[in-house]
DNA sequence: GGTCAGATACTCGATCCAAAGTATCACGTT
DNA sequence: AACGTGATACTTTGGATCGAGTATCTGACC
């Protein structure tokens, strides 16, 4: 019954955006983009038309006028109720006080990071490290351009701020993985290294070797190889 | 015809998995599991039994066999593939070395912040310090219980370490934020409080007034960033 | 005055995925 | 001996998502 409970942050966009003025969904989306909203919230037409329908048949958006100009579509033009108003407030609050789950993906990357050998992910690392560096010099360089050269006011940038935040820190935990690994310090390099040496050739996995140990079973246990 | 072209980050901890031995789906899913992969890779059956057909229909896993233990389902073990072993390696190398653009739900909602009265801003603000505060301790207790405990090799929990130093740069931010809006140092804080004075009973979003501004129009700009 | 890029406005269909469901077994409890 | 609980192993369902597609209009340019 309750469609899309809260999961695409496009609705909050939409709802938000409602508050503001009654528009059509492209509008929306124009509006999105010119206020750079789009990098921060994912944001394409399928996806919006559909949070659309679904924010009207939840009671939180109401169609106000249809228009059309020439033969182009007709556009639907929406408006905010007052439950899609308290839904905004509360879902924004929401989404401010709690930390959410969720998973990035050189999270996933660094958990199978065993099953390359040390001096390839070392390499790679090492990309990273460059790519997020370039990125980071270009990221504040908009930003800076944007607060200097018209005199946009940090308050519409926190997101932006915040981002580049999070990628420096990245940054300094990808330089300092890179050094332990290289120095020798991290825990289980040895290992590491002699399950990659019988095959240094074509298989770039170690196969017959767990690729990263059991977190558990300090005790060695019969678990479930049932065969 | 390329079904789920490296989407779905399970379908890459399937192919580690069956790097290290032919699996059923299930015992893939108990493995992860058991690893605490489920925390940094999206884990549930109906995406993968979606993903394992998937792998197969690419040719990156075949079926070794099929088992059945009394009237139970059928188990049908899996084993990866030599496109299969390249295409995790390339996989894994290109998730490590090349960062991808992701959209934090925070960022989403920090986008939106002006929405909100600076009061209940910094109030949503402080709850989430304190939420990733106790987190982060709980956290790094666990891994200290990991390391101690047992004598789990640090180079099993990088995933853990990164989501941790992660969260720690968050709170640096979320706290930095905070005091600069108490402290009336953020730009545009005096325009914020305006828009939210009038009403500051039941509407709790400004209505009419636009919760951002359009970051272009000084000049008609060519675009700029591109992503 | 023709054409061609780009904006306008939405639609479609093919995947993708999360959550719940199904059915069996295993084990301990009362 | 009936019951409950949790593990085993996979299926089903229907919504969510995304990119591409359609068709029109606008304006710039030569």
């Amino acid at each position: 019954m309750v469609a899309r409970r809260r999961n695409n942050p496009l609705a909050l966009a939409v709802l938000v955006c409602l508050y503001e003025r009654p528009m059509h969904p492209y509008e929306v989306a124009t509006t999105l983009r010119q206020r750079h909203k789009d990098e921060s919230v994912r944001l394409n037409y399928g996806s919006l038309y559909s949070v659309v329908g679904s924010l009207e048949k939840r009671g939180l958006i109401e169609t106000s006028e249809v228009e059309r100009a020439g033969r182009l579509p007709e556009r639907t033009v929406y408006r905010i109720t007052d439950a899609g108003r308290l839904e905004a407030h509360d879902w924004l609050a929401e989404l401010l006080a709690r930390p959410l789950k969720e998973y990035p993906a050189f999270e996933a990357a660094l958990s199978f990071l065993p099953a390359l050998p040390p001096d390839e992910a070392v390499a790679l690392l090492n990309e990273r490290a460059l790519e997020l560096e370039s990125g980071l010099a270009r990221d504040a360089y908009g930003l800076l351009e944007l607060v200097e050269r018209r005199g946009l006011p940090r308050l519409f940038l926190v997101e932006a701020e915040y981002a580049v935040k999070m990628r420096e820190a990245e940054l300094d935990y990808v330089k300092q993985l890179i050094a332990e690994i290289a120095s020798g310090e991290l825990g289980g390099l040895e290992w590491w290294r002699t399950i990659h040496t019988a095959d240094m050739a074509d298989p770039p996995l170690p196969s017959g070797a767990p690729w990263t140990q059991p977190l558990d079973q300090p005790v060695a246990q019969a678990k479930g190889s049932n065969a």
